[in-house]
DNA sequence: GTGGTCTAGACCACC
DNA sequence: GTGGTCTAGACCACG
């Protein structure tokens, strides 16, 4: 589990964390039931506060994603077992996500075609796993 | 000229009216050299302070979508004027839009081409506004 | 507002304050629409953190009890807006509370009359206010 | 003797096990005198580490709900054997236990008749409900 | 002024 | 060992 933050972003390090977990669970670099780092392990490897990691970690299982065994750690939840609680509202969230990056485009200039590979590129690095950057591990 | 802004979603109610602006010029509702309201009758129509609006006001005009002229108002600013200004970081942000929404969008369960229609059907409502046709920047 | 936590209880600080907001509102002594503390008077009144209390009111309005305006503070929710979020399974939550009472109350030896006459009492108690209980410390 | 667990629940596992044990002695599915399954068995049974089980099980005795006898394991203890244990503080635990019902049920928009029947229909489930009830997981 | 985030260090319950 | 809670104090974004 190689994770990185960085700090000095303005974007909240326990956001980066959930992100970067939540990336990895898509990408399939994390497995359902495979344990996550502990939050003492984690905080020390990326030099910050455990609260920090706890918070995001707390998030993460408020939203289904993981689950906390008492006294042995964080898991990756099973895919389906929390399926039912968000799949209503999950359609309406990733709209409003479109309507944002659409905008984006929009103002940036591209057209439309060009937005659309824009997004088909981040689905293909997604799933392939980013390119430069990150470390296969395990 | 309609804006609407929830006090209580959490989201900066200075960037909800930036966004708004921003969209209405992309869906052409809002035209080159047209005049925004002032910071006075915005607040008032919105019932919150004008900082804000001023706020959102000083934003906007630091990305270069509208100028301000002293004494007259906040203006549409003509396409390609502020060209030079982000011309170079802005396909990083849309690229870094794009993940993000690409993250969401797997995240739910949706699948390529499914993100892909969601994304394409965004696009289409933003263009299907109340006006004419797109006018493009940069 | 009148809240009092006791640390040594071996129950969350957090976890009091949030029983004692939601028993104000229920009781009535808290309407829709009205200002909670903010977050320094409490944390300073109680003399406990204001990261505690932040807890507090953090987990409220994630259930939909209070909801936060920015810069202004946190605010009482009018009932029925978030009725829709967990109406549904709010029943499982109280079946669960329910039998996890009948089955202290059958423990402690009490007869099936005598444990509902204890929750009619407890009832009571709720609406009309605590009749002790208010009580200041340290 | 079935009883299950749920290790993600956040409701400590020890717990659990002292739960269903007082709810079955309740229900009559477990009779004064009986012999409760060794820590190991059970241990092994819910795939559970025995010290677990062996909290449980010092707790319920601490209680005066079962006993131990060296060399051969737990016993149901005889009703009336434990009433002088903690017959004076019994009745605050259940008040107290009526007040967190009471306040989950009026929270949840339960009117006070509504609430008591709940509490009524759990009473009838506790006492006649051996029957199935029994879930399996994992 | 408001709440949000982070640090450094401590104690506790649980497995 | 694990995560949960709390303290004391700091800086930032927002209205």
């Amino acid at each position: 589990m190689f994770l990185s933050v960085d700090p000095s972003s303005g974007f909240p390090v326990y956001r980066q964390i959930m992100e970067q977990v939540r990336r990895m669970i898509v990408a399939g670099r994390l497995t359902p039931g495979e344990k996550l780092p502990s939050i003492r392990d984690l905080a020390a490897t990326l030099q910050i506060n455990p609260l920090t990691v706890g918070k995001a970690y707390t998030e993460l299982e408020r939203g289904g994603i993981v689950e906390m065994r008492r006294g042995l750690g964080m898991y990756v939840r099973r895919p389906g077992a929390h399926a039912a609680t968000d799949a209503d509202d999950a359609p309406a969230t990733v709209t409003g996500g479109a309507q944002r990056f659409v905008l984006e485009a929009a103002q940036a200039g591209l057209s439309r075609a060009h937005a659309l590979k824009v997004v088909d590129d981040a689905w293909q690095e997604l799933v392939t796993g980013p390119v430069k950057n990150v470390r296969r591990q395990r």
